[in-house]
DNA sequence: TGACAAATGCAAATAAGTCGCATATACTAA
DNA sequence: TTAGTATATGCGACTTATTTGCATTTGTCA
């Protein structure tokens, strides 16, 4: 048993979410892309390693993570949704119109805008969804 | 004829989309609800005064008029698309989780970011997505 | 180890959106 | 004003993303 396999079983433990195979390896994905994933993906990463799961499972894996917090569900302009894991730092993505690659950015000024909207709006933040969509570095060539 | 029908109609022609009756009752809409909507709730506006379209046209029309400029498409975390007429100034909004309600707020601190982008990432950003999620002054109480 | 709740597999259902094709309609130019 | 043409629409089928019900399996914990 590695270590990585030992911290993911910990990590399920503590939401109170039973250690299963398909779970583990949902988390190992996660871990191992550290960039939004489709659930597409996640099902051909499992077949690859030869972890039998359904379709639906997987979909039902993510969604008790994402409501257990160990996910963050997010849009990048598409019909579906991406997951990542939501233990990564504030951070927002620049998605690249051309090659599709994503990049990270780290938040440091959207703290100050959601102080600024609870004082004039009195609404009151509890998550934001900042994703900016252009052309990348490589692309620009 | 209406004046605005007749402003309606010449926002067609300009983007040399012919103008059907569709179209302009879908422009209506888009103007008249001034907030993102759904396919399905422009359908139903549709169907309420007796517009006899196909949802397959909708898709069609509103897919043309974000082609086009018209129209912005807007995520909110949901399993669809919104659409909102991109005559409205640089905003964002705020959704609230509880009651649904979506407010407007002025975009007045991105276009620093998007320097800051440029420079720091050589990222060339072309459009941005930025939502606000949380509760709003009325379901605070 | 056995019991029980929770997780999974499978199949079917739903929702959002797309596509092909035949027909209808808006625009253009005569 | 009308005929011709390109475009838009309606309809039906289809795809993709996601959900759900139900029977079965599998973790967990006493």
């Amino acid at each position: 048993m590695t270590k990585g396999l030992h911290d993911c079983s910990e990590e399920l433990r503590q939401v109170e979410l039973k250690v299963t195979p398909a779970r583990l390896a949902v988390l190992d994905v996660l871990e191992k892309t550290n960039k939004p994933i489709d659930i597409a993906t996640i099902i051909d990463y499992l077949e690859a390693n030869d972890i039998k799961t359904d379709p639906a499972t997987v979909f039902r894996i993510i969604n008790s993570f994402t409501n257990k917090g160990i996910t963050k569900q997010i849009q990048l302009n598409e019909g579906k949704f991406r997951y990542e894991h939501a233990s990564k730092k504030d951070h927002h993505h620049l998605t690249c119109e051309n090659c599709g690659r994503i990049e990270d950015i780290s938040d440091n000024f959207i703290t100050d805008i959601e102080g600024k909207i609870k004082r004039n709006k009195k609404f009151l933040v509890k998550r934001h969804s900042v994703e900016f969509f252009g052309i990348c570095k490589q692309c620009q060539r």
